[in-house]
DNA sequence: CGTAGTTGTGACTGATCGGTCAGTTACTTA
DNA sequence: TAAGTAACTGACCGATCAGTCACAACTACG
């Protein structure tokens, strides 16, 4: 019967773990022991449940962009049947609630730095394809509304990573006006 | 008079080169020894110019906004004396003729990353923010359009470390659309 | 020429980190 | 309880890297 091996679970707790670990400062300067002392395992463990560091922040990647799209079908199909810019607005609004734990959005924006490896990259690419079909299939907006809808999201980035809602200047509200607050 | 001292001249040259060796991995990922052997000097010269790593990496990302400002100014002028939108359609025109030089915009992508070191939280701070006064004195636009072209310009940088204009998927297309070629 | 200052470097160090491996604990099955 | 197996770890290794320092080379000036 199902060995019901308890080293999956393990594995699924790392991850989740790792997601906080790797978001404070990233891929590179994110020690292994760090993601293991979060999880409550050894490091020598986490090495042996994933094929190296690389594997364990490709997994978390992977699992950062499964919640994002996740949350942001929820928003959109809360909406109920409405207008394509309705539905958009809804995802708007989930998206930006996700943006209280900075984890996800540090962990994407961390991702796409690191783009430079092409495991990371892939992984990037995957999870952008995931939530741009998933955007234009719950809201059915067409392509000029969902890179718009994108661009936004990419904006909320920059928002979080300079912490600019806590920069009470002229130009800093013009970039976080009606997001960040 | 003017000692005309060469470790200034030194000084720029290593920011110089520095900008393309921090654009590649970021500042976590990249030894000073490649920016050293890139500027043509030793590792511990170019300690001995700047105050320790963070300080080069500071130095380069004020750099790298003061070229990008210069940019969308001199596009922005080029334009002439139009409407705001005018104006920014010619910004937008000289930020993606950046884009064909990936190092500008992947040294800004690696700086908002390391957002979590203080000091290269203030750097991206004073960056985006002569930016953004730029562009909104040089256009003249309104706050909104203003955050619209900074978002897009956002995005761009998205497309670019991902690299999606080479991927020929309908997703990636939706992304890209009207921005790679 | 001498000496003072500036440019520049080779050689080193202390610390960190990814990854390995031998071995130990704990659970299952007969 | 004996044997097998899977979970888990401490201790270690080799490599990398930020930063230092004593020293060389070149220039400026008296």
């Amino acid at each position: 019967m199902s060995p019901r091996s308890t080293a999956e679970e393990q594995r699924a707790k790392i991850v989740s773990r790792a997601v906080a670990a790797f978001a404070h400062a990233g891929y590179h300067a994110t020690p292994v022991a760090e993601v293991a002392e979060a999880a409550g395992v050894s490091p020598a463990y986490v090495f042996r449940l994933f094929p190296g560091k690389l594997g364990l922040f490709v997994a978390t990647v992977d699992h950062c962009y499964d919640q994002v799209t996740a949350t942001l079908v929820k928003g959109g199909e809360a909406a109920g049947p409405v207008s394509p810019e309705e539905v958009l607005a809804a995802m708007s609004a989930a998206y930006m609630e996700l943006i209280r734990d900075r984890n996800l959005i540090m962990l994407q924006v961390h991702a796409q730095s690191a783009c430079d490896v092409p495991e990371i990259r892939d992984a990037v690419r995957r999870g952008v394809a995931r939530v741009v079909q998933a955007v234009s299939r719950v809201s059915g907006a067409e392509p000029g509304a969902v890179q718009f809808f994108m661009a936004y999201g990419q904006l909320c980035h920059l928002i979080v990573q300079a912490d600019l809602g806590a920069v009470d200047e002229s130009w800093a509200r013009t970039v976080s006006a009606g997001i960040s607050h």
